[in-house]
Order: structure tokens, then C-alpha cells, then sequence
DNA sequence: TAGGAGGTGAACATCCGTGTACCGTTGTGA
DNA sequence: TCACAACGGTACACGGATGTTCACCTCCTA
């Protein structure tokens, strides 16, 4: 049941960072003791928790077809559905001071920080960073799994709200372009 | 000195959630025993941080005329000048579990809710919820932070990145709409 | 049925953050 | 010059989190 206790390990880490072991081992239903010996300690437990999420990352990536032009659709409808997982990735304080994950999740990134980079001769604007465009889809990700996280937004209109916002932006179509 | 050690202490709390008092009193050029007697526990201390964020949101806030259409224009370029203050206010995990707290950040949001309310009717879309537009506005703020953070945005830069974004979305105008 | 693997709870030592008390130093104003 | 307040530093007590060990249980299998 190794792969349930990630999930609780994410989730209650999430929520409070500065969880105990105990809370962790308690929300999972399993000793300390056993979660002591599968994760000898804090630190190895959140890399796994981290390592995990990149597993998934990975897992999805590679279904997606950055050739295509729609790529970035495909990719952020199914990092949604991800959910917490990969919010703790992002989110959870001190991570990038691990040299190896820094290093994964830049890896992660690349892929489509060059789809990005591409597109700005099409589809994306070219007066704003490829990095600077990549962030805006991460934080329309954030706050889709939060929403969903505190019920306000249904699971299946989160990709809709997070592509609509982040590509045509929230001013209304007809209304005047700001200067 | 009083200022200084609370904005201090918000930048060390913000790169770190679990740093301990004498990092913060060390970082401050404070001794702890000194900190101790200003703010008695921790969770004062944080409490005395989340408040100065909220005075100092409050003293901003309260500059914008919220009933001119380009308030929002004015209210993101003021915020985004206050930087990590306000980032604390927003990002420090469990402050929502002070009930006094919670209060005063809904107080913080409610005439920005009521704004976007009103807009939705002309220059904001209106398929999308009012405090989805808010956090979307949140979000803006938290990229151009973390940049200039980090180094890679000129602060004269932030808010003209933080409004095309977000009013306008990441597509280039010309190109064609997403279905 | 014996034995091993995996899980559990109890007990223990240890470390670190926290809060408090006490004392010495500095500086300022009466 | 004295009194007093503010500050810094040391030392100590306390509690909670952590990591380790050990004994016991259960299930599965040879």
C-alpha cells in the first residue's frame, strides 16, 4: 500500500507542512513505525512524496505530443486532473533546495518552456517571456486544484476556466484593449 | 525598529515557514531575548506580520477609488509595489486559522469582489465567476513577486506584465480564439 | 507446522525550538 | 552623577518531534 500512503503523505503535508510524522503515519492508518522504516526520515519521506509527483509528471508528459500545436491544451487538461500531487510539488516550501529534485523539475519544465518558446511565433504572444508565460499556466493550475480542493469549482470545468483565463485573459472580448 | 524587524522577519518566515526565532532575531540583528519581548510567542510574532501586511493593504486601499472603471488598473500597480508584505499575507501556510484574521482578509477582498462584480457587467467576462477573477488577479501579483524575487523582472516591469496577463491572456491577439 | 516477512505498539534516548529568568552593558535624561 | 529603560547574552526548564530498539502479532508459504 505504498502508493496510498504517498497520496496521504501529500495531502496532509499540503495542508500543513509542519505536520508530524505521527499525523502522517495516523492519517495513513499505519504505525510510525512502519513509516519509519519505509522512509527513514522527514527528509526522505518528502523526497519521495516530491519524486512521486515528478513519476506522475513524467507519466503524463510523455503522452503528449509537443509536436502538436494544441500541445499546451493537452498537457494542462491532464495536469489538472492530477490534482494535489502535483501541487505539493510546487508548492511545498524548501523543496528546490535539493539539488536532485531542482534539477528534475527543471527538467520538467524544459519540454515546455521550448513548446512555449515555439508558439510565440504563432498562437502566444511574443512580448512577454517564455518563463514569465509558463508561470501564468502554473498559477491558473493552482488556483484550479484549490478551488476544487475547497469545493467551489466542479473538477470537469477546471481545464475550461484555467485555458480561457489564461489565454484570452479576463476582460471581456468586446471590451476595449488596454493601453 | 520596530518596522524593521517585522519586515524582516516576513522574509525570513516567507523563504522559510519553519525557521526558528533565532533565525529570525539572528537575521534582524536582534537578539532573541529581544524578540521574545516584543512579540511573546511565535504565533504572535506571525500574527504581528500578517497585521502589518494588512495595515499596510489597508493604507493602499483605501488611496483607490473603487468607483472609477480602471480601479483595478490602479489597485494591482499599487500592490505589486508592496512586494513581499502582502505575498506573506496570502502564501503563509495556516494564517486563514486565525479567526480575526480570516475576517480581515475577507474585509480586504470584499470591495475588490464587489468590484469585479460591477465590471462583469462591461470591460470583465462574465463566464467566469467573480472570485475566480479575483484569484486570477492574486496569482498575477504572486509571479511578478517571486520575479523580481528571484531577479529575473524589473520592478517598473511588473505591472504592465501583470495586467496584459491577466486581462488580456498569454494568446497573441491575432490569433485565432480557442474553441 | 515451522519459519520468515511485514506490520504494530510501547518504551527510550535525543535533539531542537520555545519560553523564562537573571545579569551585565549601554545610553539617555533628570 | 544617578536612575531608569532598553537591549543583548547566558543559562535553564519544558515539550514535542524524531529516530531507534524490542517484543509481539499475523499472514503467507515451504
Amino acid at each position: 500500500m505504498s502508493v496510498h500512503l504517498l497520496q496521504t503523505a501529500t495531502s496532509v503535508l499540503l495542508k500543513d507542512p509542519t505536520a508530524s510524522l505521527g499525523d502522517v503515519a495516523k492519517a495513513a492508518g499505519v504505525g510510525r513505525t512502519t513509516l519509519h522504516k519505509r522512509f527513514p526520515t522527514r527528509a526522505d519521506l518528502v523526497r519521495a512524496v516530491a519524486n512521486d509527483a515528478l513519476d506522475l509528471i513524467d507519466s503524463v508528459a510523455c503522452q503528449v505530443d509537443f509536436d502538436r500545436d494544441d500541445a499546451i491544451e493537452d498537457l494542462i487538461t491532464r495536469l489538472v486532473a492530477l490534482g494535489p500531487r502535483v501541487e505539493f510539488l510546487l508548492r511545498f516550501p524548501g523543496l528546490e533546495r535539493d539539488a536532485e529534485l531542482r534539477t528534475r523539475i527543471e527538467a520538467m519544465d524544459r519540454p515546455v518552456l521550448d513548446l512555449i518558446t515555439r508558439l510565440q511565433g504563432t498562437r502566444l504572444r511574443r512580448d512577454l517571456p517564455a518563463w514569465w508565460i509558463l508561470h501564468t499556466l502554473y498559477a491558473g493550475l493552482f488556483n484550479a486544484w484549490e478551488a476544487i480542493n475547497y469545493g467551489r469549482l466542479a473538477p470537469l470545468d477546471a481545464p475550461r476556466f484555467v485555458l480561457t483565463t489564461v489565454f484570452e485573459g479576463v476582460a471581456s472580448a468586446g471590451a476595449a484593449q488596454r493601453t
